[in-house]
DNA sequence: TTATAGATTGCCT
DNA sequence: GGCAATCTATAAT
């Protein structure tokens, strides 16, 4: 059965050396851990399923390929800081800062299973929630898919750009000891320029992965 | 100053 | 499978 649920009582909030590495080491493991928004007094979480791994100012794909610029400045900062951008006018895309003060890589969170806070999700995303138990089809719809887990979890530009991921404001990521099983690597999604590098990471056979956790589509 | 592409999604045929 | 929505960063005039 899949995983629903996680033991806060164990969960540790990982800390600024977690991030202070390859963005490719981050990003595999990240896969299991949980994403955590607190909303007020309520608690939106998710189980992060799928990442991408962005190299920094060598990477032609990475936002910061062109060095720092006033929207990307976040990822020339300390590691474990959120960098939220809008993409094609309409979502927001949440990535963490990797590595040293100086260097740029990241890693853009794009699917997760959702976890805590069902209700609220279904209402941030505009859809009513099922009278009957979602199914995987319904959950697919909240937080499968960059642009869509941003919305799921209330994550803005605005409110969360820059904000520190390794302290528990109301946005971060936990360990609560749960063991992904087989990780899978793919090419990255939507991009054209490095378009051939395995730096999709996946959780195999999660159903909560977008796209068909696999082969890329020719174009 | 204007044009274009983009780390997406949802609706249409 | 195709394509519009919508806005920003960057390239081209």
């Amino acid at each position: 059965m899949r995983d629903l649920g996680f033991d806060i009582t164990r969960a540790r909030t990982l800390s600024r050396q977690f991030y202070d590495r390859d963005p490719r080491r981050v990003a595999r493991e990240l896969l299991g851990k949980v994403l955590v928004r607190k909303h007020g007094r309520k608690l939106l979480a998710g189980r992060i399923v799928e990442v991408e791994a962005y190299m920094g100012v060598n990477d032609p794909a990475a936002h910061a390929a062109a060095g720092p610029t006033a929207r990307n400045l976040v990822l020339f900062g300390p590691p474990g800081f959120a960098y939220v951008y809008l993409i094609y006018g309409n979502y927001y895309c949440l990535n963490v800062s990797c590595m040293a003060e100086g260097k740029a890589g990241c890693v853009l969170f794009r699917a997760l299973e959702p976890v805590v806070g069902l209700a609220q999700m279904f209402a941030a995303r505009g859809l009513s929630m099922p009278e009957r138990e979602p199914r995987v089809t319904d959950l697919r719809l909240l937080t499968t898919g960059p642009g869509r887990l941003t919305q799921a979890l209330g994550i803005t530009r605005a409110r969360d750009n820059g904000k520190d991921l390794t302290t528990f404001s109301d946005v971060t990521i936990l360990d609560d000891g749960f063991l992904t099983g087989r990780v899978a690597t793919t090419p990255r999604m939507g991009i054209t320029k490095a378009a051939d590098a395995k730096l999709r990471y996946l959780i195999a056979r999660n159903p909560f992965v977008s796209g068909n956790s696999g082969v890329r589509i020719q174009k």
